[in-house]
DNA sequence: CTACTATATGCCATAATTGGAATATATCAT
DNA sequence: ATGATATATTCCAATTATGGCATATAGTAG
């Protein structure tokens, strides 16, 4: 584990800093999903990318698992995330001029 | 620049992965500072470090620059990153176990 | 048991990030 | 002009992340 605070705090946003796992938080934002779901939106990658993806939010903290049967289904597990991207917003909006 | 959505917005995580980035945020958060404050303050990095760091943080639209003499003088540029960083303690707090 | 399906794990080459050391630039004072 | 100070830039070795491929595991069906 990290030593202090700020180590802490990166590590959650290091887990944010990822396109494929971006979109996957995102497509878990309206409800949860089963991997297999999670892979036919995302074909572009191989199922062991998008396991190894989903396993690296989880271990951030941002979403939990469910097993049924043979399937995972993963879901948020932060109900913040929502206004969290909203900043975000913000600043792709505002041009990169100082 | 990145293509799409989700590249550009990981860019704007990568930036906030890294504990150094972090913590000269969060002395931003109570008002602009110049580079020489902000190096006092983190002395175990180089000076260089911290310029960097600065630099990367400024590129990714979370911080402004104005110079004076001499001296840089950085700000926060981003209104919301109280909130953002809210549900990053939520985060934070809550337990690793699923 | 075997066969099948869904998901996870291990290995690996490539690419990106980190942070130190040295150097460069810009501004000010004399 | 020279020298001093504040900040930025370049170079580089070490570490870490990325994403493909192959393989392993776990649950289900027959």
């Amino acid at each position: 584990m990290a030593e202090n605070l700020y180590e802490r705090k990166a590590l959650i946003f290091k887990a944010l800093a990822n396109p494929v796992r971006l979109e996957v938080l995102d497509m878990l934002i309206d409800g949860e999903k089963c991997v297999c779901e999670i892979q036919e939106k995302l074909k572009k990658y191989q199922q062991a990318h998008i396991s190894k993806s989903l396993i690296k939010l989880k271990e951030a903290g941002f979403i939990k698992d469910r097993k049924e049967g043979l399937n995972v289904y993963y879901s948020l597990k932060i109900c913040c995330l929502g206004d969290f991207f909203k900043c975000l917003n913000n600043i792709l909006d505002s041009d990169t001029s100082n």
